[in-house]
DNA sequence: AGGCCTTGATAAAACGTTTTATTGTACGGT
DNA sequence: ACCGTACAATAAAACGTTTTATCAAGGCCT
């Protein structure tokens, strides 16, 4: 019995009656192969199935039509688009991808890359854990690659992110002027570097409100703890800025838990905007990021550079919406705080 | 100057004064090597950095630590889960993965999966578009398969799902109970086997209510117009129960929109639980699929094909959990109906 | 001492491709 | 009829591995 193994290249030669050479010309276009002889083949293809064998013809021709892509968490919705759209981009110029996820864990995400490398990858598309990527890339790794998204320690790398300063800025600043004085910012980490820029730029766009941060570790119950705390005391915090969907999510229902009404008794904005946040009453304030844009022109950049373009490394930004909506409404006076004056909230 | 290549065996072998057979059974830990020499060359690996080349190694051994995986779209958080913690147990078996997504079109996954051929996988986990998967599959690709989450038309494939039928039955006779008497049905396509599967489940469990269903397409502004005109005409539905998770944000959207307030105008429910589902006021009651059990047991299941068992195909049905809350509360007697009434609502 | 294992290492073949160099073969120009 | 060229097809080498078969060197037994 012949083993079930797929059909080799030299199957179709047999079957085409040509040698395994013009196969394997026919199959890639080359013109010195008579019209005829090219039916031929394809008619051979079909008949048993044929596919070529990616690595076999990679490890001769030594032209791999594949990139690799590391995302900090495959289950964050925004990655996964990311994934998404970069996949479709690839595939129009015929790359495949190979995505492994780091589960947000620097560990895994070194690990991740050092397999990744066995597959020999043309270029590479990173979604760093944090900043000290370059740390974590393999000695001796240097294929062209393109960070996307988080801001790495060290120069020198291609990058496509957004202007996390001036987006959150913006958010700042919309509030500063419905008239909050105070804001309670919460980030994950401020290791991440989007954050951080993040941070900074509410901090630079406040102008008459008094900024205070917290830190809400994903998993971690004791920012929460400290948050509830916080908005126990008196007096009250009158908004709440969230730098990152996660904790968004998270203070969202530990405002729900503790009775505490959006926009009556704060106000309260994202940056991360996520479909849920168009369907509270009110709905959410939140900078959306231009997930799409950023994963084309990742590629699009890789691709420059898979094409031999060799010049000084670049760094993009781009820029997000800010979508007010009902959750940021202008701040009551003092003595009215948290006596009704609902939005009459609705999806926008 | 010698070119950038990543260093082979060769200059490994060289490096550590052995040969390359000598290299590659110290690297496999084959016990033929002794321990001073096996020392030299992780010695060599270590200062050239040098990583196998997998796809020369599977092209010579075999053998392929690889499996493709085929979701129908990656943006849903849904599956984006399921690849994420496949991805995890996979790694765990040293297995990669090469994950493609359908983009939701049964064209791109024929293609996508002509095209996975190409890299030689010993094994493949689908969620096919639909149930006609079998037909797309290559003629010859006679590899082990396990499928996920949608059931196939046709008989004979490994099989792990969740058992659609009796939780939206479940769903179903919870509205029944709560005393509605008639529910809108909202699917995508009908022509998707979970979806129908979960219709089946609505008709045969719902006793007292009066059923109606409408397609509302993703993309299709149609189905959203005619679910509009059914709730702007009298007497209106006691209660929605939308089959996905998609339509769900439409509607429950469109709901908002059109001032028609849950609960009191109307009880919603959803299959396929979204985070923004528990943020809500009131949350809205859902059927959570256990989607991380399911990739877990795609896995293993795959695993064990992978390791030789040839026995029969099995179909393996999860419990979802059903999640009441308040977007489903006992329903007012009919002269009360849209008059206020508010459960207090609240995160569950 | 001679024969026979065992041990540790290697040379060479093989995997499925692509590429390079080679071989015919037909053609047009003298 | 001869040469040079262009064209079509092919044989064989190469890519980086693993595997198979071979080999050399001891050690043990008679």
């Amino acid at each position: 019995m012949s083993r079930n193994h797929a059909p080799s290249i030299r199957m179709v030669a047999a079957r085409a009656g040509v040698s395994v050479a013009t196969v394997s010309n026919a199959l890639n276009g080359k013109p010195t192969v008579s019209p005829a002889i090219v039916e031929r083949v394809n008619a051979a293809v079909r008949e048993l199935g044929y596919v070529v064998d990616i690595a076999a013809s990679r490890l001769r021709s030594r032209k791999a039509l594949l990139a690799g892509v590391v995302v900090p968490d495959l289950t964050n919705p925004m990655f996964a688009t990311f994934v998404s759209t970069l996949e479709h981009a690839a595939r129009g110029d015929g790359y495949d991808l190979v995505v492994v996820s780091a589960r947000n864990s620097a560990a895994e995400e070194a690990d991740r890359l050092a397999n990744i490398r066995a597959w020999r990858p043309a270029g590479l598309i990173v979604i760093p854990c944090d900043g000290a990527f370059a740390e974590r890339l393999p000695t001796g790794f240097a294929i062209p690659t393109v960070l996307a998204d988080r801001i790495p320690d060290q120069a020198g790398f291609d990058l496509i992110a957004v202007d996390n300063g001036p987006s959150a800025g913006a958010v700042a600043r919309h509030l500063d002027e419905q008239g909050y004085r105070d804001c309670l910012v919460i980030v994950s980490k401020l290791s991440i570097t989007n954050v951080r820029e993040r941070w900074e730029g509410v901090q630079a766009a406040a102008r008459h409100m008094k900024l205070d941060v917290v830190e809400v570790g994903i998993d971690d119950p004791d920012g929460l703890v400290s948050v509830h705390k916080r908005l126990s005391s008196k007096p009250r915090p009158q908004s709440i800025f969230c730098l990152d969907h996660g904790t968004a999510l998270l203070v969202y229902r530990l405002l729900a838990e503790m009775n505490i009404s959006v926009p009556n008794d704060l106000a309260f904005a994202s940056f991360d905007e996520m479909e849920w946040m168009r369907l509270t009453s009110p709905g959410v304030t939140a900078v959306r990021q231009p997930v799409e844009v950023m994963a084309e022109q990742a590629w699009s950049l890789l691709s420059r550079r898979l094409k031999g373009d060799a010049g000084d490394a670049v760094t993009r930004r781009l820029k997000c919406a800010v979508e007010i909506r009902g959750s940021t409404p202008r701040c009551p006076e003092p003595q009215q705080r948290g006596t009704g004056q609902t939005e009459m909230g609705g999806v926008t």
